[in-house]
DNA sequence: GAAGTTTTGTA
DNA sequence: ACAAAACTT
């Protein structure tokens, strides 16, 4: 056994510690570490330019780690993953792969064909989980169905039977393979351009990736703001959260631990009476418990990053508006709290979970733009940028979730400003042109005296915008368009049960709107029809937004007279971060991205790591509903948009995700949502079924 | 002490 | 937005 070689392939899990597949490949022999970044299968999810910086530096701590065990990270630039692991395969003689398991549907399918393929060629593949406390596939309902709201999600999984156990240590020493195998540098990964580099350098005064100093972060927080957690989870300057979040994206620290090390810390406090404390502790693994839900939802529900969970909004009438999103990205709605927000993402990266929140409603209710853009924005900025984290966060703002957000419901960024920086510091610290107003009027300079403005150098609509939609005027418009979705509904409905009736069944097309209804609110589909004339490629670029780069962003800067953060305000800005070490980055993001490869299928149960009755399960369902993958949509005026075509683990999913086999939920309100979204999606599936047979 | 008003919490 | 809690009268 100790002649046999294994390969570990790291992806999100950039840690020695607690790390299930590289412990079982040391046990088996000899072990390459391996890493392959392969943009090419990344489609749209491209990561952007602070979480590829990241990466980097994630992956030479890495290195230098394995290095002083004896066996070097093996890294690779590839167009195919599984080619590139065959090839690897095939140089150093090895006969095992083990991996960490994920669950973001670029993820889920990618590493489904890998395994495939290399169990093909003889190899034997297994797979753990490193990245959760429970699989997805292990935690169900009192009917076996997939929970949809998380309180009873979250509920179910704290009082299931969970001893956390102490974190498995590093390996002391790796058996390198024998011989030389070819590897590149992190720097030739190319994960960095040349343009980027400058930007960068700032990033590194604020973070530092990886796996050691990720504990460093822990212990620091278990030390510091995990004890007033609670109280300061409103406030949104300051350091006040626990910053591990971009190290828990790439898995530097084992989601195991840090809950072992809190839950550790909660008995204490439990002992000792504090009952603050243990309110604290409960509070953060709440936030544990949303990134949890994040990977539950994305396995069970593949298709929610780019379609609602819920099909209740599938006709809303968002604004496809360009101007309104660039206002928001520049942060020149007008609103200081949005505006603050967006200029601190801008330049860092970074934003308190509350302002997540704060500017991502008002990118849904008061422009009314599509989630999806914003989620790509998230996606493409954020530095903890995690995509199943961007589409529940998204998705709880906008409404599509049973338990999130409605869509009606407006917050006024006025009322959150006072609430959540009463002082106006979070304002004057990202919005300089402001910062000699009085805090009387931070929050809302439209209602100031022109006297007062005068004062502070603030000339509205010249150095600082008048708001871009009055919040009266937004909320009539919600409510306008709100209604004109209930008319699209309930003529939709209408016109759906003649179709069954005559046998048409789920592609009934509505007169007047040029396809099924669900497809006014797909950005592919809306965009392409407003520009019919564009090319290929113009037409790619457009499919979702595409964060600007930093020349361009600059050039946008100096045309827009001040106040963009360029480089001089970014690091300014960046210094005023938490100083240098790893301060630990915590709430949990909103992040993400969208889109796929080609023809595949989801899902990998491990067998012998994830029990005998859901492998079973899923294998069956990979036999049954194997072909699923990139399909092609035609649009009226004959262009052909690819579309993600979920692929899918059940027969009641896959009707989830037929855009018109989608539960009826209009008007189902949160609570008795659940029970009636899985029966209308066995009722769904029933129904097709008789059709089909 | 009841009824009315304001504040707080919700991710 | 809305409900529950806290606070006033």
């Amino acid at each position: 056994m100790a002649t046999c070689s294994s390969i570990v392939w790291f992806r999100r899990d950039l840690r020695l510690e607690d790390n299930p597949a590289l412990i079982a490949a040391t046990r088996s022999g000899s072990v390459i570490p391996v890493f392959i970044w392969c943009p090419a299968e990344d489609g749209q999810f491209h990561p952007g330019r602070v979480s590829r910086w990241w990466l980097k530096q994630s992956l030479m701590h890495l290195d230098t780690s394995l290095r002083s065990l004896g066996s070097p990270l093996i890294m690779r630039k590839a167009d195919n993953t599984l080619s590139m692991l065959l090839e690897i395969v095939e140089a150093t003689g090895a006969t095992q792969v083990f991996f960490n398991h994920l669950y973001d549907p670029v993820s889920l399918v990618r590493d489904h064909s890998v395994k495939q393929g290399l169990t093909e060629q003889g190899i034997s593949v297994h797979t753990f989980n490193g990245d959760l406390l429970h699989e997805p596939w292990q935690v169900y309902d009192d009917n076996g169905q997939a929970f949809t709201v998380f309180n009873a999600y979250w509920q179910k999984c704290l009082n299931l039977p969970y001893e956390p156990e102490a974190p498995v240590l590093p390996p002391r020493r790796l058996t390198g393979p024998i011989g030389k195998i070819l590897s590149c540098s992190a720097e030739e990964l190319g994960l960095e351009d040349s343009s980027e580099k400058s930007s960068n350098a700032l990033l590194a005064r604020a973070w530092c990736p990886g796996w050691s100093y990720a504990n460093k972060s822990l212990e620091a927080f278990l030390q510091g703001s995990l004890l007033e957690y609670a109280t300061n989870r409103q406030k949104v300057d300051g350091v006040t959260t626990s910053l591990l979040s971009p190290h828990l994206h790439f898995g530097e620290l084992s989601v195991r631990k840090l809950f072992y090390e809190v839950r550790t810390k909660q008995v204490t406090w439990t002992r000792e009476a504090n009952a603050v404390g243990e309110q604290n502790v409960t509070l953060f693994l709440r936030s544990i418990g949303f990134r949890e839900y994040s990977r539950y939802l994305s396995f069970h529900f593949p298709f929610t990053h780019e379609r609602s969970l819920l099909a209740n909004l599938k006709s809303f009438p968002w604004r496809m508006d360009e101007a309104y999103f660039k206002a928001w990205r520049q942060g020149r709605t007008g609103y200081p709290l949005v505006d603050a927000g967006m200029r601190e993402l801008w330049a860092t990266g970074w934003l308190h979970n509350r302002i997540r929140i704060v500017v991502s409603s008002f990118f849904v209710k008061f422009l009314q733009l599509p989630w999806r853009w914003g989620m790509k924005y998230f996606w493409d900025t954020l530095l903890d940028a995690d995509l199943e984290c961007d589409v529940l966060g998204w998705q709880y703002i906008s409404g599509s979730l049973p338990d999130g957000h409605e869509l009606d419901r407006m917050d006024n960024p006025q009322v959150e400003g006072y609430r959540f920086d009463p002082d106006g510091e979070y304002v004057r610290r990202w919005l300089p042109e402001l910062s000699r107003l009085p805090t009387e009027w931070i929050h809302h300079p439209w209602d100031a005296p022109l006297t007062a403005l005068r004062a502070a150098g603030v000339e509205l609509g010249t150095n600082y915008p008048r708001p871009i939609v009055e919040m009266g005027v937004a909320r009539e418009r919600l409510q306008a368009s709100l209604a004109e979705m209930w008319e699209r509904e309930a003529a939709s409905k209408a016109i759906l049960a003649n179709g069954l009736e005559e046998g048409l069944g789920e592609t009934t097309e509505v007169p007047g709107t040029g396809g099924p209804f669900h497809e006014r609110m797909d950005v592919h589909t809306v965009v392409v029809r407003q520009l019919p004339t564009h090319s290929g490629s113009f037409l790619r670029d457009r499919l979702v937004p595409v964060l600007p780069t930093t020349s361009q962003l600059q050039a946008a800067a100096s045309i827009l007279h001040q106040s963009i953060p360029v480089e001089e305000d970014i690091e300014e800005a960046v210094a005023a971060l938490p100083p240098s070490v790893p301060s630990a980055s915590a709430d949990l993001s909103m992040a993400g991205h969208s889109r796929p490869l080609e023809g595949h299928v989801q899902g990998f149960a491990d067998r012998s790591q994830s029990g005998q009755e859901a492998a079973a399960r899923l294998d069956l369902d990979f036999n049954s509903t194997a072909e699923s993958g990139v399909r092609e949509s035609a649009e009226s005026d004959g262009r052909a948009v690819p579309v993600w075509s979920p692929s899918v683990l059940s027969h009641a999913q896959l009707q989830a995700s037929a855009e018109c086999v989608v539960p009826e939920i209009a008007n189902v309100r949160r609570g008795s949502f659940s029970r009636r979204l899985t029966q209308s999606m066995l009722r769904a599936n029933q129904e097709t079924s008789s059709l089909s047979a």
